[in-house]
RNA sequence: GGGUCCGUGGUCUAGUUGGUUAUGACGCGGCCUUUACAAGGCCGAGGUCGGUGGUUCGAAUCCGCCCGGACCCA
């Protein structure tokens, strides 16, 4: 920090009162610069000794943001209740480990780039696309950067990593290796989606869907054999499609086991028009009676289908459409045509040559590049695999042992699994991702993987570890082009946050590696592994989350996580999801114009973990006026009490004991909440004590026990609360608490801290008793005297006369009356002498109902009607059901008829005279 | 099209194994300037718990079907 006028370390001296409004404008960003500069969320691995407590440490996987653009609401808020962990285990445990990282060795990155140099990739050679991707990312992410930091997530910037550095590709490519030798790994030909306009092999997730009108033709095939063998000469049916040009690519046609009309050509053969290939007729349930004929013709390939049907039933291929949407020789003719110009000329021919039956207008979906919104292809590549498939139970027992919040989210990744249908494809035709460190034997095709030391590799630049293949000698190698899939790199985040690396052993264990390479796999900080917590999205369960435990589980044999955290989705007000389409997005800049950093958090922290959750300006704006009552209440405190916490005496009031045992309580009980990540009901319970609780009831008799000078019991009981109020804020309203902890200069109070009360020690309970009940009664009494005063249009602080109180309320006489303006206060403990009449009964149905089960409805009109007797401890209804004293209350209306008024609360009988 | 989850006052939300009058906040109406706070305090209105059928003495809660939404996969 430059400007030292905004030192928080030259702040007035703590004796000057707190005075003003808070104004968050001023402080939020004084603070964000101060806990940068001075590190104060490092992590500290110092007493990192072997046999250190694990337990100690709070380690966190926080999910590299993609980069791919700015900052969004999605991001505020997911690393928002990830900061709600990490600043509560910051205080409840020793230290915390929470990291930062990038992701931007995807294909996200690589359009970001396009789109913001406003160039195509294909026009770059690879290391110079790639040198200009980490330069558009480098901005980006020093942006997201300070964005984070802006929101107070308290992230240990000295760990930072992004999934282009070496040091991650290095991991990236241990990993391959690894798995490799264990056999876990194979390399296959097979259809990828490819987009033609792009010329790139995409993924799954870069495809979207479109509606898109065309023409659906009936085209005739001719009817070679049917299932008995024969067929007339002039037999033919009808296929029905809206890709005329893959006809060329026809190997076989389909029919619905359950197609009774077209049975007969199972088994048979067809004559594909105007290219005279012959192809089987075949039965499969994955055909679509209800389109067209009812007959389908499979080509390789149109769609995801053909691929299916393609493996299932081995047919051949027939690539008839090359990388660029153009026709190959497969299509005779109409070679060197684009498709758009070869569907023309086939359905000219078609219906030239009178197998063009009908084409009429036909609404459908399909698959377009979400990029450049062109249709996909597909096309026939090697790629490479990771196993998964004979595992699947051993990968739904590693989801088990980990403890999911919300328990609900774990059957999504139980699912997932379960229909786990391929192997995981994790190679990618792109520019920009981590090469994946192999090359091949021209000769005999044996794949040769980079030495492990040697790592990271680019097979493209570096030499291969050998010179000749060592299957067949032969010395032409070449390297591999292809890059890894994303979530290949990503899924190792646990390991490369750990320091995971592979460790070249000088021992004598050397000797036992088969192949050389003696080392083991270590980790730099074991005592992280495996991490106490993955939070993320639920979207990506089944990506992230799922490869991530296969990859750790492969690599460690353990199960990478203790919790997973899965936060829902940010909706727009009317609970809708926000995408730049519906023009509904709010970017994070201009809701913290508006308001404080700590409203914003304050708001995020208003729901169930892993429920969608809308925006909503009305919680801002409630958490800004939380940020004004604790500033306000604070100043009040300020005011009250002398610059030191004077010591605890011995003897505490009644009131103060009552107002520290419940702390206590709320204490416990917001622990408890922060344990089980339920931040809403944490941030509601402490809010609602702190204001209903400690501002409205002891705040204000408090104010009246000190207006005539000192009381040690209050003094000491304010200032210890205030401090553990704050403490309890700091992870929801780290600003303000911050700024209060060091005006008021709490630090003083504790020890070992660096000033910060993010570093402080969380609060526990003080083992204070108190009589809950007095001091509860005494409170409504206090509630019902300042009803009487609103009803009766008097102000709060009119003096009352005379007060009768019939209820308990011992030790808290004096509160009540001094809080309330009342000069004399009666307390009687017994019944009020006011004439009471039963008015009726209350059943304890949880009682009554298993006890009387189908009579209850009986009992129920018994008293209704009045016939019911009260015969002592029991009520006999209808002269026939005994109900015990647990199973009712009598129900009573009181009648005063005195002077004065008359108020009633829960468990007290209020008079006013 | 398939799977998963969700549906509670105008809005958002709590509701442990079914059990007395369904929680709180925002918003709305009214009253009250109390030496921290009118961005406060108090009071009030507002819900047949998406619909429907069932199980049960009793259903927001359990089951079936329907409607609507979100996510994932086709």
């Amino acid at each position: 920090m430059s400007d030292t006028q905004d030192s928080p370390t030259e702040e007035p001296p703590a004796d000057e009162q707190l005075t003003g409004e808070y104004d968050p404008a001023d402080i939020e960003p004084k603070w964000q610069a101060h806990w940068v500069a001075e590190d104060t969320y490092a992590y500290d691995a110092s007493d990192d000794e072997p046999g250190a407590d694990a337990d100690t440490r709070f380690s966190i996987d926080t999910p590299p943001p993609t980069v791919s653009g700015n900052l969004h609401m999605g991001h505020l808020y997911q690393f928002t209740l990830q900061d709600f962990v990490a600043r509560y285990h910051r205080m409840a445990d020793d230290s915390v480990y929470f990291p930062f990282g990038y992701d931007d060795n995807g294909i996200a990155s690589e359009r970001l780039t396009e789109r913001e140099l406003d160039i195509r990739h294909q026009d770059y050679e690879r290391r110079e696309f790639q040198k200009k991707c980490r330069e558009v990312c480098a901005t980006y992410e020093e942006e997201f950067t300070e964005d984070v930091q802006s929101l107070a997530i308290s992230v240990d910037w000295s760990n930072t990593y992004k999934t282009i550095a070496p040091e991650v590709q290095r991991v990236s490519q241990l990993s391959f290796l690894d798995l490799y030798e264990q056999g876990r790994e194979y390399r296959q030909r097979a259809p990828t989606i490819w987009c033609p306009d792009c010329e790139t092999a995409i993924s799954q997730v870069e495809q979207e869907d479109e509606d898109k009108s065309t023409k659906f033709n009936d085209i005739a095939f001719d009817l070679v054999e049917d299932s008995s063998g024969e067929a007339d000469d002039d037999a033919t049916f009808t296929i029905s499609t809206t890709r005329p040009e893959l006809l060329p690519a026809c190997v076989s046609v389909f029919v619905h086991p359950d197609d009774d009309a077209n049975q007969h050509l199972v088994g048979g053969t067809a004559r594909v028009p105007l290219f005279g290939q012959e192809v089987p007729i075949i039965a499969d349930e994955r055909v679509d009676m209800e389109t067209g004929s009812g007959l389908v013709m499979c080509c390789t390939f149109g769609d995801q289908n053909d691929i299916e049907w393609y493996q299932a039933h081995d047919l051949d291929l027939r690539l008839a459409i090359d990388e660029s949407a153009t026709m190959t020789d497969v299509a005779g003719d109409y070679q060197g045509m684009h498709t758009t110009e070869a569907r023309e000329a086939i359905i000219d021919d078609l219906d030239a040559e009178g197998y063009l039956l009908e084409s009429r207008d036909h609404d459908h979906t399909v698959q377009v590049h979400e990029r450049c919104g062109i249709e996909v292809e597909y096309l026939v590549t090697e790629q490479w695999y990771i196993k998964m498939l004979d595992k699947k139970d051993e990968y739904l027992d590693a989801g088990r042992e980990m403890e999911w919040f919300p328990e609900k989210m774990l059957s999504r990744y139980q699912h997932w699994i379960e229909g786990l249908e391929w192997d995981w494809c994790i190679s990618r035709q792109r520019d920009s991702g981590i090469p994946i460190p192999v090359w091949y034997c021209d000769d005999c095709g044996e794949p040769i993987m980079a030495e492990k030391a040697d790592l990271p590799v680019d097979p493209l630049s570096d030499e291969p570890p050998v010179s000749s293949c060592p299957e067949c000698g032969h010395d032409d190698l070449t390297p591999e082009e292809d890059v890894f899939d994303t979530w290949a790199t990503s899924s190792l985040t646990p390991l490369v946050n750990a320091g995971w690396d592979w460790h070249t052993d000088e021992s004598a264990d050397a000797a036992d590696s088969a192949d050389g390479e003696g080392g083991e796999f270590r980790m730099d900080n074991p005592e992280l592994y495996p991490f106490d917590l993955r939070p993320q999205g639920h979207d990506i369960i089944s990506f992230w989350l799922f490869h991530t435990v296969v990859k750790c589980y492969e690599h460690t044999d353990e199960v990478p996580f203790e919790n997973v955290m899965i936060n829902g989705m940010v909706l727009d007000e009317n609970r809708e999801a926000m995408s730049k389409s519906k023009g509904n997005v709010i970017p994070p800049s201009e809701v913290l114009e508006n308001f404080p950093v700590d409203a914003a958090r304050y708001w995020a922290a208003g729901t169930s973990i892993g429920d969608d959750f809308p925006y909503k300006e009305g919680d801002l704006e409630a958490g800004e006026r939380l940020l004004q009552k604790l500033w306000n209440a604070s100043r009040l405190v300020d005011q009250l009490t002398p610059a030191q916490r004077p010591t605890e005496p011995d003897e505490l009031s009644s009131v103060d004991r009552w107002l520290l045992a419940e702390l206590d309580a709320t204490v416990e009980s917001v622990t408890a909440k922060f344990e089980d990540y339920a931040f809403s009901k944490a941030r509601n319970e402490l809010r609602s004590f702190f204001w209903n609780s400690f501002c409205d009831d002891y705040l204000e008799i408090a104010k009246q026990r000190l207006s005539d000078g000192g009381d040690r019991s209050t003094e000491f009981t304010l200032l210890t609360a205030h401090r553990t109020f704050l403490k309890l804020f700091a992870p929801f309203l780290p600003h303000i608490t911050e700024e209060l902890w060091d005006r008021l200069d709490y630090a003083a109070g504790e020890s070992g801290t660096d000033g910060s009360v993010h570093t402080t020690d969380w609060p526990v309970a003080g083992g204070y008793e108190a009589d809950l009940a007095a001091g509860e009664t005494a409170m409504e009494v206090v509630s019902a005297l300042r009803r009487h005063k609103t009803e009766n249009g008097l102000p709060l602080n009119a003096d009352l006369d005379h007060v009768e109180v019939y209820g308990y309320i011992s030790g808290f006489e004096d509160a009540v009356a001094e809080a309330m303006h009342v000069e004399t206060l009666d307390v009687y403990e017994d019944a009020p002498d006011i004439s009471t009449e039963v008015s009726g009964i209350d059943l304890d149905y949880s009682i009554v109902g298993p006890e009387f089960g189908s009579d209850v409805g009986a009992i129920d009109a018994g008293i209704e009607s009045g016939d019911y007797e009260i015969d002592g401890e029991t009520l006999v209804v209808a002269d026939e059901f005994e109900l015990g004293a647990d199973c009712f209350e009598i129900e009573e209306s009181r009648i005063y008829s005195g002077d004065g008024e008359m108020t009633e609360t829960e468990s007290a009988v209020v008079v006013v005279r």
